[in-house]
DNA sequence: CTATGTAGTCAAGCTGCTTGACTAAAACTG
DNA sequence: CAGTTTTAGTCAAGCAGCTTGACTACATAG
């Protein structure tokens, strides 16, 4: 017995510092995002707003980005209508769908988001430097599947 | 405007991509359970499990491992008791308090997570190579708050 | 023009968490 | 050591965010 191999168990707590380095990093963006005076809204609004931002999206393409039913995408937008987020429009192409866009709120409330995680990235890329922060996000990429949870901006 | 430096851009994607990896590592690690045999098992659960496992814990210090109210903890060992994976037993130093142990069904499992984590870990690290994912963990131990969601194993 | 597929919503229900109230035991305190 | 306060755990009720199922309106393929 205890023939385990050290690589083993540091290998081992790699998920473990992943999810607590996530963790660690949406709180903080969060905390800055409320700071800011958002404080209706909660991290998964976030990635929402990454998807919707831009040119818009239809519930269907939300629920994709967001990996739930689009019955759940639309009971999210419905909340960021009523927090005065979001805006249904009709669609141009489609009389089906319909064109969610972020409202100035909604575009205020992304650039907080967007401040907030510079705010906390920021000091720890500059420790890192730009050579380890290119090496970091390499590797991070040959370990998650390429193209999930991806911004659109 | 377009006056944003680069590395704010790729400064951004930074949350993105550690998420996208940790999820990916989560699901990889939970089809591996599951195609063990443990298919009554969800992520949430092998947090709980690295916290039980060893010397055992109560239920109040499991609620703090897992960052949520003590109830939602004894539910969480109902269900886990319900399912054959723990055990409450009598604290030998503290009569109010409950020893939550995990059966050998239990420690079965953890075997199996371990198997898993292996499983998805293994190839990657090989492809990093050990100096690398040297620096990886110390860069992620960096960003992550110190002594969170750790395993105690 | 009919048949099938797709976008979105309504409705009901479930799961995992919360807050609040409580019991029993431990740990302070004068 | 009696009295107070804190701590471990549970019961109960409620809520938020998701699910499945059923449906309407429009689009698209044959």
């Amino acid at each position: 017995m205890c023939q385990t191999p050290v690589v083993n168990r540091e290998l081992l707590d790699v998920p473990f510092l992943l999810l607590s380095a996530a963790r660690a990093l949406v709180d903080g963006i969060d905390a800055g995002v409320r700071a800011r005076g958002f404080t209706d809204i909660r991290p998964a609004h976030g990635y929402a707003f990454a998807r919707i931002s831009g040119t818009g999206a239809t519930v269907v393409q939300l629920a994709e980005h967001l990996d739930v039913t689009k019955q759940a995408a639309s009971q999210m937008v419905d909340d960021l209508v009523r927090k005065g987020y979001v805006e249904r429009h009709p669609h141009p192409d489609d009389a089906r769908a319909k064109l969610i866009t972020l409202t100035a709120r909604g575009i205020a409330c992304t650039r907080a988001a967007e401040e907030a995680a510079t705010e906390v990235l920021e000091p720890w890329a500059a420790r890192l430097g730009p050579q380890r922060l290119a090496a970091l996000r390499t590797d991070l990429t040959g370990l998650a599947t390429p193209g999930r949870l991806r911004p659109t901006w």
